[in-house]
RNA sequence: CGGAGUGUAGCGCAGUCUGGUAGCGUACCUGGUUUGGGACCAGGGGGUCGAAGGUUCGAGUCCUUUCACUCCGACCA
């Protein structure tokens, strides 16, 4: 392709709003042009970008056996409510009426439409197993839409689910995905890390996260020097924790306490490690139907509670803060609560690491009081680990110490089993003609989320640095002077010549400066430029690999097949 | 959802306090010079000033309403 003839517009100016270099260079790039929050459009270069990155997903996906389908991007609201999940997902589902005042619901994820779809083909064990795809938009009501490509509402994902006739093969699947998953992100030449992950609103158990390395990452992962272990900070687990430090020991009472309502305060006022301290987080839990329940979640003064796990231990469909009006109604007291003495209509979580703790200080739920010397041995209750995982805190596996890095989501993978085959009745009839509910699994990849993942991993400080398998061009061909004949002349005969062995070419023919020129290949990141200028009259021309710029000069005489060997 | 802020040319902004001809940079078009690191000269096109209503002889500017977008927070008890 001629650049005269593309669509690129590449711009000096920053984009006002950007952060990440991603979403700098995506822009600047001419890639991509914002039309809305969280929605963008894709010029050529980008939509170029973006089938490399398809066309390696469906490549290695087909050759795993997976079969592509496309499933209607419009889904009537009535799947969503056998299977439970209209209300559960809560208001990132985009939801609509028609003319006639039929409910729909723009797909954020497909599992309904797939599952309807098998039921409504697959009959017999026979037709098993079975592993559909698509590589599709969705849309998703994010909160706040930022970061560009990488939390938008509109974004282009592959979605592929899986049905067998028992949990063993679903496993075997399972496996295959995770090993498909990563020929896929190494193809694209990412450095990537598969860790254990909460399984969210998809639900289902046993789920995996493919975790692009980066700073810029919005997800915190707890990786473990030591050995293997890597896990999203949702669902990270850890070795139990014991403190250095010597119990306070006193007998269960009352104790003034004025003006100590943190942990820190506390541990200063009584000069007691936090280990000791039981600290009390109150949460209003939302539920189907605007039910609400007031939870208060117990845990070492020492540990930090992690939502998304206290989310699940009360099986709620969001956690949120209660405000002070809710707060003073439900009858507690900030900076005072305790588990002991609550009233009945709040609901109590403690967390394992509480599990017949000794020695314990904590809130009276009285004004200025706190309990000392509280022992929890045989304290019934709900235990549920809902402590976030520290630095430094030892490996559950290895004892080996564990860190926390960034990662970007970029494939997460689900063992689902009968979780949406059973509320939606897809079965099918196994070797005694008796009808069983499909099991499932279900793998999805951040399609268009993996263009800014790419540019987070390889950019330098004039833009991106696609890698190989990603790039929209394997090399340009840039004309210094296009009011030179000769230059152009020769500029034009490779051009041709490597376009008919099939290279993939783009030939900067713009009468520009060379400055100009350069500065927008430097800018959009194709993996080499091929110089046709001065230094012609040397008989040679320039080759330039944008991975740090390092430039070669190459003899004219089979010059075709000097650049093929290069690039 | 809570807090803060911004809407004026494709993009980035000034003008708003103190009402009186719609501006600047960049990008774009034409002509010319220039051609190995975002060049220069001359000329030119482009605006429902986010939207609606109000005050006024007159509103980008003042008042009311509304919409959109952006940033920060949502780990404290």
């Amino acid at each position: 392709m001629r650049v005269t003839q593309l669509l690129i517009p590449t711009t000096k100016e920053t984009p006002n709003d950007a952060t990440l270099m991603s979403h700098i260079y995506l822009i600047r790039g001419g890639f991509i042009g914002g039309v809305g929050s969280g929605l963008y459009n894709f010029l050529p270069l980008g939509k170029r970008v973006l089938d490399k990155i398809r066309n390696v997903v469906k490549e290695e996906l087909d050759r795993a056996g997976c079969q592509e389908v496309s499933l209607g991007f419009v889904t009537p609201a009535s799947l969503w409510q056998e299977s439970g999940r209209y209300e559960k997902y809560g208001k990132e589902l985009l939801r609509f009426k028609d003319r006639k005042n039929n409910d729909f619901v723009l797909g954020p994820t497909h599992e309904e439409m797939m599952v309807n779809l098998v039921k409504q083909s697959v009959k017999s064990y026979k037709a098993l197993p079975l592993n559909l795809y698509q590589i599709n938009l969705k849309f998703r009501d994010e909160i706040r839409p930022r970061f560009g490509l990488m939390r938008g509402r509109e974004f282009l994902m592959k979605d592929g689910y899986s049905f067998h006739s028992s949990e063993a093969d679903m496993k075997r699947e399972f496996a295959l995905m995770e090993e498909t998953y990563k020929k896929i992100f190494t193809r694209l030449g990412l450095e990537f890390r598969v860790v254990e992950a909460d399984s969210g609103a998809i639900g289902g158990s046993g789920s995996k996260e493919f975790m692009v390395l980066a700073q810029s990452g919005e997800d915190t992962i707890a990786v473990c020097d030591e050995c293997e272990y890597g896990a999203n900070i949702e669902a990270a687990v850890r070795a139990p924790k014991k403190c250095g430090v010597a119990p306070p020991e006193a007998d269960f009472a009352k104790f003034y306490t004025p003006e100590t309502t943190t942990i820190e305060e506390l541990s200063r006022f009584f000069k007691v490690d936090p280990f000791y301290l039981i600290k009390c987080v109150a949460k209003k839990a939302l539920y189907d139907d605007g039910v609400s329940k007031v939870v208060l979640f117990a845990l070492r003064g020492s540990e930090m509670l992690q939502e998304v796990k206290a989310c699940n231990a009360v099986d709620a469909n969001e956690l949120v803060e209660l405000s002070e009006e809710e707060l003073a109604q439900s009858g507690l007291i900030a900076g005072f609560m305790g588990p002991i003495g609550l009233p009945d209509s709040i609901k109590l979580v403690l967390d394992e690491m509480l599990r017949d703790g000794n020695h314990l200080i904590c809130g009276a739920n009285e004004r200025e009081y706190h309990q000392i010397g509280v022992d929890l041995s045989g304290f019934e209750g709900l235990y549920k680990d809902i402590a976030s995982v520290q630095e430094g805190d030892s490996c559950l596996h290895c004892g080996g110490a564990l860190r926390y890095t960034k990662g970007i989501e970029v494939g997460h993978i689900f063992q689902l089993g009968t979780r949406y085959s059973e509320p939606l009745k897809a079965e099918y009839l196994d070797e005694n003609g008796k009808a069983k509910p499909f099991v499932m699994g279900t793998y999805g990849i951040g399609v268009s989320r993996l263009l800014a993942a790419i540019i987070e991993q390889h950019h330098d400080e004039k833009g991106c640095i696609w890698t190989k398998e990603s790039a929209p061009f394997a090399l340009e061909i840039i004309v210094s002077n296009t009011k030179d004949e000769q230059q152009s002349a020769l500029a034009e005969e490779i051009y041709t010549a490597l376009r008919s062995k099939g290279v993939e070419v783009l030939l900067d023919d713009r009468s520009e400066r060379f400055g100009f020129k350069m500065k927008d290949f430097e800018l959009i990141g194709v993996p080499s430029a091929l110089i046709i200028g001065k230094n012609i009259e040397e008989g040679k021309v320039e080759l330039v690999k944008r991975d740090g710029l390092v430039s070669e000069l190459l003899d004219l005489s089979n010059i075709v097949e000097r650049v093929m060997e290069r690039l």
